[in-house]
This record gives C-alpha cells, sequence and structure tokens, in this order.
DNA sequence: AAGCGACTGGGACGGGTGACCCAGTTGGAA
DNA sequence: TTCCAACTGGGTCACCCGTCCCAGTCGCTT
C-alpha cells in the first residue's frame, strides 16, 4: 500500500464510509467495511481516526456541507410561480431518482443521529442547510416568476423541504414515479399560495 | 417464572421488542435487550421463535396490522373541505406529539425493510396500509362537505401519506410546532384543489 | 547518506452478538 | 395420582465488533 498522509485518507475513508452505507445501509458500516471499501487496513484507520464514532461525526458534517445540490435548477424554466416550483421539484426528484442510494443513506445518517442525544444537533444541523438550500431557490423562483413571497420565505422553504422529505420517503418504498409527480405537483400548488404577484 | 404458553410468549416479546425499538432504536434491539424488556430469559426466546429475523418479521406483520389510527377522526368537524382535511393533519400531528419515538420506530422499521430485498414487500405492505387508512377517511371527508375527489381517491391518498411522512420526518428532527402547522394548513390546501364542489 | 518521524501490516484483545443445548421443572390430561 | 409434553434457566458456542499494539518500512529533511 502506498503511504497516504492522513489527513487525506481521512477524506478517503469517509468516501469509502458514504459508499458502504449507500450499498448496504448503516448497520453494516463497520470499520471493516469501510476499510475494505477504501483498501486500507484496520491500523491505518485508527491512525486516521480516534474512532469509528469520529468517523461518523466528520461524515455528517461532510454530508451537510456540500448537501445535495439545491433543490432548483439554476437555469429556471419559464412559465408561472406554479411551474417553475413544480419543474424545481421534479428536478430534484430525477435526481432521486439518478443515486437512490444516496437519499437513503441521508435518511439514515438522519435517523441515527436522531438516536443519541450528542448527535441529534447534527441532525438539526442537516436539516437546516436543506431549509437554506430550498430558501435561495425559492428566492430566485419567485424573482424570475415576478412574485413575491407573502409568508416568511424561511417558512415557506421548511415546508418545502417536508413536502420533499415525503416525496422521497414514499418513492423510496413503492418506487412509483407517477405518484410522485403528483405529490410534486400538489407540493408545487400548494407553495404558490404563500405568494402573491408583484 | 410462571409459565406463559408460546403464542402468548411471542405477541409479549413482539410488544417487548416495539417499546425497545421505540425506545433506543431498532439497532439496540438485541434478543437479550428484547429478552430482558420482556423479562424472560434467552431460551425462551428461541423456544418461541426460530430466530431474531423472524421476530422481526412478525413484528412489522403486526404493525401493519394495527397500523396507526386513522390519520382522520371519526368524528369530523364542520367546515368546509380544506378545513376538514386540515383538522384531521393536525389530528394527526398531535397523535404524533403524543408518542414521536412510536413514529420514529415506524420510520426505523421502514428504513429496516428496505434494506434488505426480502423485506422489502413488507415497506411496500406498510404504506399500502397506511394508503389505504388514507383513503377511507379522505373519503368520509369528501362526503361530509359535499366534496367528490376530481382525481381517483387512492392518488389524493397516496399524496396524503406523503405529505404526513414529510411532517412526521422534519417534526422529528426540529420540533417546529409551527412550521409543522404550516405543513398540514399547505398539504390541505393542496389536497383540497384535487376535489370539486358536488 | 543518515536518521527520525510519519505511516503501514498483521495479529491480538475483550466484549457483545445470535444461536443452541440440555438438564430440570411444572401444569394439565389421563 | 401419574406422567409426559410443554416450558424454563443457565451455560456455552463460534463469530464479529471496535480498538489497540508493535515491529517494521518508507520518505523527508538536514
Amino acid at each position: 500500500m502506498t503511504r497516504i498522509p492522513a489527513p487525506e485518507r481521512r477524506a478517503a475513508l469517509i468516501e469509502a464510509a458514504l459508499r458502504v452505507i449507500s450499498r448496504n445501509g448503516i448497520a453494516q458500516a463497520t470499520t471493516r467495511a469501510i476499510v475494505a471499501e477504501a483498501g486500507m487496513s484496520l491500523a491505518s484507520f485508527h491512525y486516521a481516526f480516534d474512532s469509528r464514532d469520529e468517523l461518523i461525526d466528520e461524515l455528517i458534517e461532510a454530508v451537510i456541507e456540500h448537501a445535495r445540490h439545491a433543490i432548483m435548477p439554476d437555469e429556471l424554466p419559464e412559465g408561472t410561480l406554479v411551474e417553475v416550483l413544480e419543474a424545481g421539484i421534479i428536478r430534484y426528484f430525477e435526481h432521486l431518482k439518478a443515486d437512490p442510494e444516496h437519499e437513503q443513506a441521508m435518511l439514515e445518517l438522519t435517523q441515527y443521529a436522531l438516536r443519541s442525544p450528542d448527535r441529534h444537533p447534527q441532525a438539526r444541523a442537516q436539516y437546516a442547510r436543506y431549509v437554506e438550500l430550498a430558501e435561495r431557490s425559492l428566492e430566485v423562483a419567485a424573482e424570475r416568476t415576478g412574485s413575491q413571497w407573502t409568508v416568511p420565505i424561511a417558512r415557506v422553504a421548511r415546508v418545502l423541504v417536508a413536502f420533499t422529505d415525503g416525496l422521497t420517503l414514499t418513492w423510496l418504498v413503492d418506487r412509483d414515479d407517477d405518484a410522485s409527480l403528483a405529490v410534486a405537483n400538489a407540493a408545487a400548488v400548494a407553495l404558490s399560495r404563500m405568494a402573491e404577484p408583484r
């Protein structure tokens, strides 16, 4: 095995851990499985990290950092607010379909964090980040369609996150594309009611 | 320890397992933890069940069987369709707040089932049950408010399940009651758009 | 070119897991 | 009242887990 400085190894291990969790679930993300995925020995793991817990902590921080691509596209389609919102949600849905295991991993990570008091703040931070991204997209959507939000945008964003979460969870279970498109449309309709023409 | 026939023991163990999962998460639901919760010995466990897997299987079946109380109340408030829908979702939300750990356990069970091909059908069945319950409530709501669904009711129900799931997941993370009420309202508005006066 | 510190591999440890076994005990049918 | 099958307790198994240790090796700096 070639020699790799510890910081790079940490990054490589975090990536490997994420791959393992995506493929097999967090329960299977043992130090041995992670190390095998990264092609390292156990000693390298404990040289880079004090403990598995520390790896998981950093993993969550990392996924918060480069969280899912903004829920809305950069280049927005033309149209009414509802249409733009729906297009944005559908774009997220396409992203979900392209890599379902990743979103499933995110969900598991959240549930995992929720189970220990020490990590609960991390779950909150993860969702705060989602809301922040949603907020930014909603701002753009309103601006482009000549609308303005009549409800605090943070609140609108929080609702959007709830809707996309529900879309994700239910789709992961039944993989019903049509139903999810209906959810996307209904969500867009609901959100558009929180804005008015400017 | 008093003697208990195997079928009763199975039931007692399933209940104990659900309590353990609610309290500590599915990862902590080891045979020993379950047995301790039920006040039994390990031998009694393996007398009643062939394996831990079998217990989990039956546990999921059991929760599907007596799934969460209908999402909507039996006695509906007076009002428009939107109001009735919103009241129903809020009722579910109250139920969630009263026993968050139970809903968290349900979520974990779903995620768990999703991770093994053998159990995926169980997750589907769980959600099919949710949709069925939602459907029944939506029927009543439309009838009482003199409305009729313009979209197949199964589809409306599926959207409702997605919305309540999103509400649940996000609330479990940030425990923001006001935000969840906003979600409930937005969901009710969106759903009401799928019906017309009769 | 020498030497030191960063890094590696392999093996080992204690602890927890699911499963199992078997010698006992007890309730209820005969 | 007898006795057998249903049930129990406790001990044990092999396995996997996270962690640790230590003897070796490689690359940088001087």
